[in-house]
DNA sequence: TGCATATATTAACACTGTTAATTATATTTG
DNA sequence: CAAATATAATTAACAGTGTTAATATATGCA
């Protein structure tokens, strides 16, 4: 019966579509089996002839939200000079996509959605997401050998980690409580990890997208 | 009327006695406000005459658990020969409180309680957790200069914001799978950010609290 | 069309936090 | 000490939550 596989695909699209525009909108605290079902224009009981709960359900928007991440990087980054400034720019725009949806936020590292086990494709996904956006410029730090590759992991993983305590201790306590300090804290964290001296070439290099800039070598913790 | 207050200072005991004793042990998933009354022995509107809402009583909890916390992390490292070895031990320990009682660590970084507006006492102290729970052993290393003084603000962040995201992706989403290789994981991350060697000295400096060791300021990046 | 199957809906249950009304307990006063 | 008052603790109720079982509706097939 192929029918039968397109149409429960639809019907799961559904939900899985309310359930998107709840979280960017209103956020996870406004998430609710009867909320989700009433935006998919169903009947609550029958979400559950689809997913087997509610975690079940939402943890499956977190693909398509990766994705949308990682467009939301490049194009805030477009305009950026290849090499680590672009590099930092995108860890930046991570950051401000989750402040712009902290319901996302919550979905990625907060919530905690029962049993995971069984779920270590979003795990990997969740776990690999800063990674991700940021891959290409990665790469190209890499290949001009900007960043020495035996660092590369340990600054990854000191970035993923640093990235999501930053935004816990802004979104969940207000610490910083304004806007632009916490931006400057995230700046600062940034500069600190790859070792970035803070220059006013920060400020230019903007509209110099001519050369790749800031070798790391000369700044890293030495071997 | 000294004796109305007592008398409710007292209450408020019971109650916040009952909340930590919950949140060690089943966790912050068991907090509801008929089963803290139930442990307190009182029913679940009386709460109500002491606390204006669930979330004030059961953030009253922290200042009981960071002093608990500072306990736990200086009866672990008594004996680590003092400078970066005892440091790096502490922030261990410190890791190691939360991974006993994840309820309390949901409490301090995760949880989100509603109006916190009101409460820069609790939010100060939660953002100062590990600065405070490692105090002493900054100041050693300070004294000793074993770590420059203009680094210290930017490790102390460092460190703040790396290790709630360590320990957030190892309560909440299981990453890394096992406690052996999180451990690990912690452990490469200190010494990355305190620039440490992995060096057979860690392992043998245990028992060695004759001299302070592993100054920092060789390896630091470069001002 | 009529029947069988699959899907959608309503009703119900055990929870949650919170408030209002009610009862029990202390305290103060005559 | 007894009665009136104030205070504290309790129960009842409400509007939510996730989830399941029973019921109603629609669909596919002979």
């Amino acid at each position: 019966m192929k029918n039968k596989e397109i149409q429960e695909k639809r019907m799961k699209g559904y939900f899985i579509q309310a359930t998107k525009e709840i979280l960017k909108g209103e956020g996870l605290k406004a998430i609710s089996v009867r909320n989700i079902a009433d935006q998919a224009g169903y009947s609550y009981a029958t979400l559950y002839n689809y997913f087997k709960d509610i975690n079940d359900l939402v943890f499956l928007c977190v693909n398509d939200f990766q994705e949308e991440c990682e467009l939301f990087v490049s194009d805030l980054t477009n305009n950026e000079p290849k090499g680590i400034t672009k590099l930092k720019a995108s860890i930046l725009a991570y950051i401000k996509y989750f402040v712009e949806y902290p319901g996302i936020f919550e979905l990625f590292y907060i919530t905690r959605g029962g049993d995971f086990g069984n779920k270590p494709q979003i795990i990997s996904v969740i776990s690999n997401s800063l990674d991700n956006a940021c891959k290409k410029d990665w790469e190209c730090c890499l290949k001009h050998k900007l960043i020495p590759e035996a660092d590369t992991e340990k600054l990854k993983a000191q970035l993923r980690y640093s990235i999501i305590g930053l935004l816990s201790l802004y979104l969940n306590r207000l610490t910083p409580a304004t806007y632009s300090e916490f931006i400057d804290r995230a700046t600062m964290l940034i500069d600190s990890v790859l070792g970035i001296k803070p220059d006013i070439r920060d400020h230019l290099s903007k509209n110099d997208a001519s050369t790749i800039q800031n070798s790391l070598i000369s700044v890293t913790i030495k071997k």
